[in-house]
DNA sequence: GCTGAAATTCCTCAAAG
DNA sequence: CTTTGAGGAATTTCAGC
């Protein structure tokens, strides 16, 4: 169960990492008003209470091999095993996230892929595993994607 | 026009960024078997040619006040004005990622929001906004999210 | 909680092979 | 690409308030 940013001070640290996971400490302090060590201290306890889950490199998706992202709507065929579905399908490495939602479908996952083939492939071998019918909405271009920010 | 990675310890090098964004240039040189001064050349290439394109913090939305996650597709009620979508939607600091896709919408939007009242709101300033029809898929629970890693 | 200062590690750049 | 070295910068730790 992870707290609420405490106060202004861990707001701003949160926000300044979201924009530049490797600002320094002294960054950091000279934009808080705190010594080096009180924003150290700070910002090891976000990490430690779970505020802050890690520091992370942004590829280029395309760089990868990559260049092809689609949304997948699944529909458990057995509902009974609803709730197993998430599990068999971690091992995916081209499922990027896996949200349960309200609505028609189960879950909807984002996935990226190397090509329209790679997407079939891929979508053969989730209906078989978590035994579902999917439904695809292929990505044609990604205007912005972005970090949550803290709401000012 | 982004590059591929061009060998494998570029893609090491990317994994490992992706995995731990603040790994030194000590550890990642251990890890490719490269001196520090050959990783940094690497690493500062990967980030000029724009295949790393920067360093996020991950915080927990939770803790950012924003519990609640949403897909909003959109169907523009002016299809003569649906490249400019994106556009008006930018300022809008609740939506992390806008794609236009191929489907019965035009646009998918992933948003984050305070509260159902909040999602409220936000849905009726985009259709305002952007002159458009919504469909919103809401978020019971997010299984996993990660970042695109290179594929072994 | 915070400060400040010392000790350590890391980054950066250059030179030479 | 490598190693080396030097200078500066960042991180860590700790005493003290």
């Amino acid at each position: 169960m992870p707290r609420q940013l405490d106060d202004a001070t861990d707001t701003l640290l949160a926000s300044m990492l979201v924009a530049d996971g490797r600002a320094t400490l002294k960054t950091l302090a000279e934009a808080t008003g705190l010594s080096v060590s009180a924003v150290q201290a700070r910002v090891r306890r976000l990490e430690t209470d779970g505020v802050i889950r890690g520091y992370v490199a942004q590829i280029d998706p395309e760089a990868l091999g990559l260049p092809l992202a689609a949304f997948i709507s699944l529909t458990p065929l057995d509902p009974r095993q609803d709730y197993e579905i998430p599990d068999l399908l971690a091992d995916f490495s081209e499922i990027e996230s896996c949200h349960s939602v309200a609505g028609d479908a189960s879950i909807v996952l984002f996935v990226r892929v190397a090509s329209p083939a790679a997407l079939e492939t891929l979508i053969r071998e989730v209906r078989k595993r978590a035994n579902v019918a999917t439904r695809t909405t292929v990505v044609l271009q990604t205007c912005f994607e972005r970090q949550a920010r803290p709401p000012s």
